[in-house]
DNA sequence: GTTTAATATAGATATTTATCTATCTATGCA
DNA sequence: TGCATAGATAGATAAATATCTATATTAAAC
């Protein structure tokens, strides 16, 4: 593209068209008058056509001059639509995300989020981490944008996505006689000393319902609060546990071994929450929009590839 | 209009999404790789949104990047538009423009060739005068786009356009005793030794059809061949005569008067005349158009200026 | 772990664009 | 004829754009 006139030469003929005179042009533009005369001269001279006239006072436009007027306007409007598409883009890019999700997503969320900012560098994230009853209080603050459970509470008014299975599966210490077998039937795990989470966990419903329906009794030794003394306790032969195995994957497994248990792994799923009423932000939509098509796909493979390590 | 994208950066944004890479595209615009990248670097800061992600030797464009591809494309055909646009326009104001006129018209032609050549400065002009019988041949030999006649010959193919009035005044010595009368009859100015043009003149035809249908026969004492030789002539006293009012408004008027002489002036027209079958250059048929819409009011008002003088 | 290819960054320079002050020219009006 | 106004031109400078060479970084393939 031979550059036959700059921006800022159609953009100065717009003003000689709209103001009638060079003068006036000039002061609307915070130019001096003989800025505006030779860059126009500049213009005709590249044109290769004069692009007024002057009689008597009146400026008219010849037809070299109407075709460059024409061809600035289009072209300032498509500048005017690309800023106003570019700062539609940029309310969808910028501002803040705040998002508490309950303890056992505190390992791949932040996978998630990695790779929402890298497509949306402006965004800030506000990021908290707490079990479920803390979640549920948040919620019912109206503190976030969204809330990560596995066990969403059934008030409302809740919108709940479900984004990512959540599959529980059993974990021993590598050297648990257990692991001996091919194969542990439900009764023979439910004998081991077994540490429970919480009450109000949304993982210990899951498997309370499961054992529940298969009329199985947990023989429980602990209550731990917290998924990392549960592992620890775990590599140290203290019991046998049930969690995500997204906990698994993410975070420090060694001294762990999955339990093939029949009937097992247990099938939960990650639920994405917000305020039903609450009108989210431009950010805020476009974050669920990309984690339920492209987020949780992206954290499906990356979590396929690291559980296939064991 | 804040610049948000220089024409070059939007030139090299197509450039990559033609050829798919940075170094592609650099090779296509005959840069080196780093400036198509600190170009786009530059254009992606001032956008203040990532423009394009790479992943897997895959470059895809970001929304932003896609808006910008947009705007880029029609800023591109807007400046090909104009380009074309223009091009006709030049085809339409360059060449060559030929015009042969009788000597009557060769003071206030100029004048109309003037102002057509401000509007089409690169337009040759081929200026021919001649008297009628010249120009006539000049037709016969097609050797020009446009006659200037005040009596245009009868024969086919001609194609004649009216542009322009053309009176016939009675002109004599300031001191010429017929000035001494508030009015004068044609007999009276019959009986002045009259200057007469050559047979063949325009003129000198609606002269004597014009004598003729008022029974007035005039008294010639000269034949003389040339408008200047004639206005010499009056101004030396040696007599009376009829002249196109525009050849005295535009040459030399110093010792010459308008007599008012009843029924006087003679009106008669100036004709454009070409050669019917005769395909017009862009510019012939520009400068046709022109005359007859603006070049012959421009004209008419500039002679009553200049009329207006006496 | 090494090599290759692609991209990004640092630093410098050349070119173009944009603008100013000063002055000249042209036109209209009293 | 003189004055006021508008536009054009001359000369100079500042700012922005565009580009290069050299090198560092990154990612993918072997």
């Amino acid at each position: 593209m031979s550059q036959i006139a700059t921006l800022r030469q159609l953009q100065i003929l717009l003003a000689l068209k709209q103001h009638g005179s060079i003068t006036a042009a000039s002061e609307a533009l915070y130019l001096t008058q003989p800025t505006v005369s030779m860059q126009l001269k500049s213009l005709a001279d590249k044109v290769g056509l004069p692009l007024y006239q002057q009689t008597n006072k009146v400026l008219t436009f010849t037809d070299a001059g109407l075709e460059l007027l024409k061809t600035a306007q289009e072209v300032v409007n498509s500048f005017e639509r690309l800023e106003m598409n570019l700062a539609g883009l940029k309310g969808l890019t910028a501002g803040t995300l705040k998002i508490a999700v309950v303890s056992t997503a505190k390992y791949f969320i932040p996978h998630l989020l990695g790779e929402f900012c890298k497509l949306y560098p402006d965004v800030d994230v506000n990021f908290s981490v707490g079990n479920r009853q803390q979640i549920i209080d948040r919620f019912n603050d109206n503190r976030d944008d969204f809330y990560v459970f596995t066990y969403p509470p059934r008030q409302a008014p809740i919108k709940t996505h479900k984004f990512l299975q959540n599959p529980l599966v059993a974990i021993a210490h590598p050297e648990h006689e257990l692991f001996k077998k091919e194969k542990v039937t439900l009764q023979e795990f439910a004998k081991q000393p077994y540490l429970m989470r919480e009450r109000g966990s949304g993982t210990r419903y899951a498997i309370e319902n499961f054992m529940r329906e298969h009329d199985i009794q947990l023989n429980i030794r602990m209550i731990i609060e917290s998924n990392e003394a549960i592992r620890h306790s775990v590599m140290s032969e203290l019991g046998v546990t049930i969690l995500s195995a997204y906990t698994l994957a993410y975070g420090e497994d060694t001294g762990l071994k999955v339990l093939p248990v029949e009937g097992l792994p247990i099938q939960s799923q990650w639920y994405l929450a917000h305020y039903r009423g609450k009108k989210l932000s431009p950010i805020a939509e476009r974050f669920l929009q990309w984690v339920l098509e492209e987020g949780s796909q992206q954290l499906e493979l990356e979590s396929k590839r690291v559980l296939g390590r064991q």
